[in-house]
DNA sequence: TATGAATGAGGGTTCATTCAT
DNA sequence: CATGAATGAACCCTCATTCAT
């Protein structure tokens, strides 16, 4: 709305959008660091010096370093329920093998988020947080077991859901770069397969 | 490879039981708090509480914070090691579904110390005494699976023991008196048992 | 001895009326909000939000925090200083009783600014313009004595001025609403009158 | 207790003494800083600065910086009460003038320890304690009128209590070792004298 | 000139670790 | 040796003040 409209490229836009910049800087420092050295061990000047930003502009956006965890495992939670929402769709009529890959699947396209999300699950200071996300996740894979295995006994629907999670859980923990990644996966696609195959 | 399972054995009996049992009560009240509230949440002050010790003396036994999460860590790894060099013992021959079985009885017999561990291995501050244990863990599972699984493809042996241990990860997790107990260890039996014999 | 009651009405006048109206805008916020809180507790983003200013604008008008409670105090000093003038005008054979009321009744005209002028004295951090205000009210309360009073010692004339001062700090500090309020001014006349009547 | 009962002299006792030591120590270094500069204006390190203690140290003796502040309050309050006590036990009867005297010596008594609690009192943000001390001292100094000024209507204690509190509030005020001192106590006495005879 | 985002020093508080007793 | 008071670095967070727009 001011006068720099004339300047597309020069530094993504004026007001609002520096604002974003800003907080995805945060919040993709916060991530490496929380990642390496578990929510205790990192200190907000920490995340600061990590994104170029003062303690007190840190501030600004997070109202306490528990908010930029909380962001952080919010976005990844939406990711996932987005992924087996999607899932969910079509997943009427899908062979189990089938419904085991799309899993697996969902899983790798959020597994930057994933692995910082499962540092962060692990700080017992963030309880609340980590109820619910892993209260959400349930529920989404519960109906998608009840939508993609109908002959699944229900009572069997939640202790399927939370194998699955844990095992979802580790599809995430694989590192992306490292030599075993694509064994590793292959690895557990077969596990997913067999156990949903078995079922 | 069971090696490293004890020095106490050694020659350390006789006298100074005191400080055994100083030490068993110092682990013992360390391992109750950081279950339940994470290791960076657990002040050494509280555990001397705990475990009716001076501060002063905890620093006797262990010269840190972190030496007291290393020597619960390394007391579940001796016990899994015990564990997997028994199973390994049977191994021969042994029906991939059994070994299955076995398996999650291994974990089970293991989980109080199990579930310490899985919390402080999670605290990134521990990478050193984490990447040790995570190392001679797989090397233990690896082993067993070339005793159990001749058949199975050298390559593939490494994956296994991988995608195993995240799995028995999981069964060590469970919570001992929650409702899903029951249910959610036998969906872990049949996971692995699918597991295992589709390999 | 009243000279210092002005630099507003020298020559700015004119021009410039909104740059007035800001600054007593903000003076009045910052006094509500003092008297509310005390001065530490107060923010200088708080007095811009309860004044409708940006931070940066009150910088215009006032270099610093602290010149915003001089402000407020010398407003206060002035007006104090201008009544007691007046009242010395008309002090010459006034009989003591109707001296102490013309004088309660001073404080309670200025009791709205009075209150906040207390409330800042008491900021330890405001030494010098309270020590200032203070020797100020204190001459000025001396002369309308020597004035009033001629039959007065002169050595009494300051100790008198001091401890009336305190007393009418104490008029000030009556709060506004309170179902104390007439019973506690008419204690107070009745004070300062049998204190004058017994000089 | 200990051993050490045959060097009387060297430093105080051993054990529990120390701590009152200490205690006395920080009180008092805090009572001057908070005098000199305010309440707020006044840091913990400071406090341990000047009563030679480490900031952690002082934490183990007052749980917070309001907690030290509280106990400055608190031991004033109960010196206070101490002292309208004993004057009640023989205010009955006691002339008009002397009751006046009496007040302002117990007030006198408590000097020291009172212009401190008056520095506290002010501060906005130990409104609890604040009203609590407020509240005790009225109905302190109520019952002491009510046995002294029998004659006094009833509906005026309150009010004559509140003035009274303020009045004394200066006496405990008054710089004890300026030029001043003696002349404004004798004022002091007057004016409440004059005051207590009129009522 | 007005704005309010950005800055970073500094405050209260905690806790691993030490050391005099 | 045991003890627990003492220590002080470091943490999270606030806010007076500045300055690019």
């Amino acid at each position: 709305m001011t006068a720099s409209s004339s300047e597309p490229a020069r530094g993504a836009a004026p007001k609002r959008q520096r604002g974003h910049a800003r907080v995805a800087a945060i919040l993709q420092a916060a991530a490496a660091l929380f990642l390496d050295k578990g929510y205790d061990a990192v200190t907000m000047t920490e995340i600061g010096a990590a994104s170029s930003t003062a303690v007190g502009s840190l501030y600004r956006f997070f109202p306490s370093k528990e908010a930029v965890a909380d962001a952080l495992l919010r976005s990844y939670a939406d990711g996932l329920a987005d992924g087996l929402a999607a899932l969910r769709g079509r997943a009427h009529g899908l062979a189990p093998a089938a419904l085991g890959d799309a899993l697996v699947d969902v899983m790798l396209e959020l597994r930057a988020q994933r692995s910082v999300a499962l540092a962060l699950v692990d700080a017992r200071r963030l309880e609340a947080s980590r109820q619910q996300l892993r209260a959400a996740m349930l529920a989404d894979l519960g109906s998608l077991l009840a939508v993609a295995l109908p002959a699944l006994p229900a009572a069997r629907r939640a202790p399927m859901a939370l194998a699955l999670l844990h095992l979802l859980k580790g599809v995430g923990q694989v590192p992306p770069g490292a030599a075993m990644e694509a064994p590793l996966l292959d690895e557990y696609r077969r596990l997913v397969r067999a156990y949903l195959a078995a079922a």
